[in-house]
RNA sequence: GGGCCAAUAGCUCAGUCAGGUUGAGCGCUCGGCUGAUAACCGGGAGGCCUCCGGUUCAAAUCCGGAUUGGCCCA
């Protein structure tokens, strides 16, 4: 790409970002971008690993976009940033979706097909879907190190958790226990409970009577799950509540039944029971003690039966509900075991690992104990244990993966006691910063203050084995387990020969390898990882620690991360969990914690509802640079993002712009063969308004900055943004036309060139970040061979005291402000711009700041405005028919006047007092009111009204506001240079007619049909000719004719090239 | 069922912490400009600030409750 060459007239995203990427291959721009900051302060990233199902969607790509977006950002800023990307690659997810492909029922057909293949084949389903997520982030234009991601299946990576663990361990952190946990019963492996999807079904609703034993009557309780009766170990009441013995009639038999209070109508309806007595009332702590008699015992003979069961005990999860007593089940329920551990009962769990009763659920064994329901409920209901039986539409949980209803039993699992050290947890989330802090100060913390032990085993295949080998008759004492940190400790300590250095340690390996030490030989225990606790040790993970020691030494902990909410008891959670055990502290020290991408109807995108967009959708209708931009306008700190093409498509425009006001100058450029090397803008004879927007660049950049280290780079791109839109384009573009379009060399117009390519120059590299395609584009182009191979190896630019000018800021909002409000007054009079007038008045009302800016800047306001003179009127004097109403300072006015208040502010607004005076705004509020008001100069501040009749419009600028008038009074010298400027634009329109060239001279013929009118014209002829670059007037015989109507006044028009009737004579 | 977050113009969002007459961009509409031209500029319409209560002279803003949506948990 040549300097300065010509471009598309229109900004084309896609066409613009294939180049880019072309260019960045042949140049290795990201490469060259690393090297380039190589000696940098270290900034450790570390990307928080993507599930390697499925493909990238817009929730991915925004958070991606986020971490290319800072990781740019920061290299600009000098630092050397670790941009490892990760990927999440075992767990269950991959399981059951390779299963599936294999067309794989349950476990065994697992075990048929053989472990170690299937891992092999999961391995090869992640590494499938690693590719398709790589290609989607490169294709986004994100900068991480493709060729070298981590991966939590790598063997070194994986030693990274077996590290972390063996640290847990070591601090006393690990223990084996039984626990009541969520189990698939298809995949036969507890699953976590934020794993468990709870879905609409309808399951039975049965009230089951418990006969007492040395009482008369029955307690009553109600369930969903009647598969759990054959466990029931004891009945739980509220203490604190009333309970109430009924004697009630069925079918000519009186029962007596112990109900809550509250429940006595509702179950006895439910029952069918007509009349009913209450016989007795009684305290639920009164009743803690009394015994039952299994509903169950002839069928499940093995049913709870020792010390303490079946019996009356007080816990706090009765609620008066249903029946107000409650089965309780510690070989199920998750409060049921917990409770049941305090009492010191037995669990009794009849229940296998898939769900099947086993031989101590006596006559179900064997049965599936969903399926059991039935029978269970026909028995109890042939036993008369059965009050009522119907079903019940609730939600109930199912399996993430495989939908299949969860059942909650009692098993064995392997845990690290967060709760040991839940404390030190608290204490090290504060030395996190969080983006936004709230969700660390509320939510994080309230999470973390409720978080149980974490359950780490999983009984499946494809995960990282748990790193414990025990003896084979266990006393449970970790003591006497045996914990592996590293492979090489392992190769060191195992029967068989392995080599540290190539061993796979998945569980088709591992599991084969035994440790014999002082006579005893133990054996791994088969579970694997949760897969949380993969991604939990990432930190260290992504830099080869254990192996790798002095990179951690160097880096470790994390400097940033960056994920939506759902991590805080993701990932976050994890992190500070793992990092606490392991480590004594939290593994980052800045979170900026991002939301959801939702539909357009704030909907969460979702297969089910068909509203998903796809990036790649994205891309092909807008471009990457769109579609980045208009995620990077959203604010990344904990709300959700509303997906909008409306937005999308809105960023792609102001892009245009953008590439509008860089392809603007550039055929001029190149005419003059422009050398920006030889000009230095420093030196240049700048003029105001390229001063003005030097200094807008400056502001512009110091508060990007500013935003950029807040994470809040939507703030920042929308400084950029108006930048661009409102300050280069509409204003300094608009003003600077004139200049480049002088023929002749001038200092004037090589200060114009300079600062334009200063400031493109600067601003593309604030768009870097952003929009890394446009901005790379525009950068070599204005650059050539004089710049960096790539836009991206610049600095982030820094605010230059030099340019940095406040005061004339402050001068050009004040102009710009009159100016729009002249421009306003302009068309209130129908007097077109291009008309000069004799005089605009700007009348400030308010505001020393304004009144003095304006009175420096006359000149330019009237070069804008088109004035012969800009009067300005100071705010001591008065000018026109002004009335003037007030608007009131509440925070005065309510102390003062009480209730009154509000109507004392609408009366000042709408009073329409001559003077600005205290007197007359409080009788006219008096008028209105009846009654006096004594208003101090504090309360008020005088508003201004212009008469409907004249051309006059009001402004607010800096610290004032005014009007301003326009004068459009016709003179001949007026009529003249009007007229004039009416031909000269169309014989310009004429010239783009023939696609002349900007250089083309032509001959112009010029025939008016008003003799008074063509004579004013024929005085400005010297302007015209230098403006539409003519050599001639006169009769021009072949050239492009057209009549034209000017303010009811026949020309016609002819333009011939000149070049061109040279040739034809 | 519980915790946290959000709701302001047709759309996307500021304003809410620190109560005092609701703002921007887009869209719509009317007009202007014309060597950036599929660009650019100006005017206008458009808001019971989700709803119901409370505190206050005064509430989009503070408090309580509801509705809808989002995340997390049960």
């Amino acid at each position: 790409m040549s300097r300065f060459d010509p471009v598309d007239d229109q900004y084309d995203p896609q066409t613009v970002e294939e180049g880019v990427f072309d260019y960045w291959d042949a140049v290795d721009a990201y490469e060259q971008t690393k090297d380039h900051r190589a000696d940098g302060e270290p900034y450790f990233f570390v990307d928080g690993p993507p599930y390697t199902s499925g493909s990238a969607h817009m929730g991915t790509t925004w958070n991606k976009t986020l971490k290319d977006l800072y990781i740019r950002y920061l290299r600009m800023q000098g630092y050397d940033v670790t941009d490892r990307p990760g990927y999440d690659m075992h767990g269950l997810p991959i399981e059951t979706k390779v299963e599936e492909r294999l067309g794989f029922e349950n476990k065994k057909d697992i075990e048929e097909y053989g472990e170690e293949a299937f891992i092999e084949e999961c391995k090869e389903f992640a590494d499938e879907q690693l590719q398709g997520l790589q290609d989607d982030f490169k294709s986004f234009g994100v900068w991480m190190d493709w060729d070298d991601p981590y991966k939590t299946v790598d063997p070194e990576y994986m030693e990274a958790a077996w590290w972390g663990f063996q640290q847990a361990d070591d601090r006393g952190l690990v223990e084996q226990g039984q626990r009541s946990i969520s189990q698939c019963p298809r995949c036969e492996t507890a699953i976590a409970n934020n794993e468990v999807e709870y879905d609409h079904v309808q399951d039975p609703s049965i009230y089951v009577k418990f006969s007492l034993r040395e009482k008369e009557g029955s307690l009553v309780i109600w369930t969903t799950t009647p598969w759990t009766i054959p466990a029931n170990t004891f009945v739980a009441v509220d203490g604190d509540a009333t309970y109430q013995a009924v004697e009630a009639q069925r079918g000519g038999q009186t029962e007596t039944l112990y109900l809550h209070e509250d429940c006595v109508e509702d179950a006895l309806e439910q029952g069918g029971y007509g009349d009913y007595e209450v016989i007795e009332e009684v305290a639920g702590e009164e009743m803690v003690g009394w015994e039952y008699d299994h509903p169950l015992r002839e069928e499940v003979p093995d049913a709870p039966s020792g010390e303490g069961t079946l019996q009356v005990y007080t816990a706090d999860y009765v609620e008066a509900d249903r029946t107000g007593l409650v089965h309780s089940a510690p070989g199920h329920g998750e409060v049921d075991f917990e409770r049941g551990q305090e009492l010191g009962l037995d669990i009794f769990c009849p229940v296998g690992p898939d769900g099947v009763y086993e031989d101590a659920a006596g006559k179900y064994a064997g049965e599936f104990v969903k399926d059991a329901d039935e029978a269970i409920m026909g028995d109890l209901e042939a036993n008369g244990n059965l009050l009522a039986r119907d079903t019940v539409h609730h939600d109930y949980g199912h399996c993430w993966r495989c939908d299949t209803g969860i059942i909650q039993i009692v098993t064995d699992q392997w845990f690290i006691t967060v709760t040991d050290i839940k404390d030190e947890l608290l204490d090290n989330i504060e030395e996190s910063e969080w983006y936004p802090q709230e969700a660390r100060d509320v939510r994080f913390r309230d999470f973390v203050e409720d978080s149980p032990d974490w359950n780490v085993s999983r009984q499946r295949y494809w995960g990282i084995p748990i790193p414990i080998w025990t003896p084979e008759d266990w006393s449970g004492e970790m003591d006497e387990a045996i914990v592996v940190g590293t492979r090489e400790e392992l190769a060191e300590r195992v029967d068989q020969d392995i080599d540290p250095d190539t061993v796979d340690i998945h569980k088709g390996t591992v599991d084969d390898l035994t440790i014999t030490e002082d006579g005893t030989t133990y054996t791994r225990v088969g579970d694997v990882f949760d897969v949380w606790l993969d991604s939990s040790v990432a930190t260290w993970g992504t830099i080869g620690f254990p192996s790798d020691e002095e990179t951690f030494e160097e880096l470790w902990p994390a400097d940033l991360i960056m994920e939506a909410h759902d991590q805080t008891r993701g990932w976050f959670w994890s992190q500070l969990g793992m990092g606490s055990a392991a480590m004594g502290e939290v593994p980052y020290e800045q979170v900026l914690m991002h939301g959801w991408a939702l539909d357009e109807d704030g909907r969460k995108m979702s297969k089910s509802l068909g509203n998903i967009v796809e990036p790649g959708e994205a891309i092909d209708r807008h471009g990457r640079d769109p579609m980045r931009l208009f995620l990077l306008s959203v604010n990344p700190q904990g709300d959700d993002m509303k997906f909008s093409w409306d937005e999308m498509a809105e960023m792609k425009r102001r892009l245009n712009i953008l590439w509008n006001v860089f392809r603007f100058p550039l055929p001029y450029m190149r005419m003059d063969e422009f050398d920006p090397e030889s000009v230095d803008v420093r030196d240049a004879e700048t003029e105001l308004v390229d001063e003005w927007v030097l200094s807008r660049l400056q502001s512009v950049t110091a508060e990007m900055t500013e935003y950029m280290e807040d994470f809040e780079q939507h703030k920042a791109l929308d400084a950029l943004l108006s930048f661009v839109v409102e300050d280069v384009s509409r204003f300094y573009v608009q003003t600077v036309r004139d200049r480049l379009w002088e023929e002749d060399d001038s200092s004037s117009k090589e200060a114009a060139y300079a600062t334009l390519y200063h400031v493109l120059e600067e601003t593309v590299a604030l768009f870097a970040p952003f929009s890394p395609f446009i901005a790379e584009e525009i950068y070599q182009n204005l650059t050539g061979d004089a710049g960096f191979d790539t836009v991206h190896m610049k600095d982030w630019p820094d605010r230059s005291e030099f340019w940095h000018d406040e005061a004339l800021e402050a001068d050009v909002a004040a102009v710009r402000a009159a100016e729009e409000a002249g421009s306003n007054a302009r068309q209130q009079a129908e007097r077109s711009l291009r008309w000069p007038v004799t005089e605009v008045i700007v009348d400030v009302t308010t505001g020393e700041d304004l009144t003095a800016s304006l009175a420096n800047r006359t000149d330019i306001l009237a070069e804008r405005l088109n004035a012969r003179t800009v009067t300005v009127v100071d705010p001591e004097e008065d000018w026109g028919e002004i009335t003037f109403s007030a608007e009131a300072d509440m925070s005065l006015l309510g102390p003062e006047f009480g209730d009154e208040a509000g109507r004392v502010m609408n009366a000042l607004n709408d009073a329409r007092v001559t003077e600005q005076s205290l007197d007359a705004l409080e009788a006219a509020v008096e008028d209105e009111l009846g009654r006096e008001v004594d208003l101090t100069e504090e309360m008020v501040e005088f508003v201004r009204h212009t008469p409907e009749d004249i051309s006059g419009t009001g402004f607010e600028a800096l610290d004032g506001s005014g009007s301003v008038y326009v004068d459009t009074e016709l003179t001949e010298d007026i009529e003249s240079e009007g007229y004039a400027r009416e031909v000269i634009r169309r014989v310009q329109e004429m010239r783009k007619d023939l696609d002349l060239d900007i250089e083309e001279r032509i001959a112009v013929d010029l025939d008016i049909d008003d003799d008074r009118i063509a004579d004013l014209v024929r005085e400005h002829e010297g302007l015209i000719a230098e403006e539409v670059r003519a050599d001639e007037f006169g009769a021009v015989e072949d050239g492009h004719r057209k009549d034209w109507e000017v303010e009811g006044v026949t020309m016609t028009i002819a333009v011939e090239p000149l070049a061109a009737a040279e040739a034809s004579d």
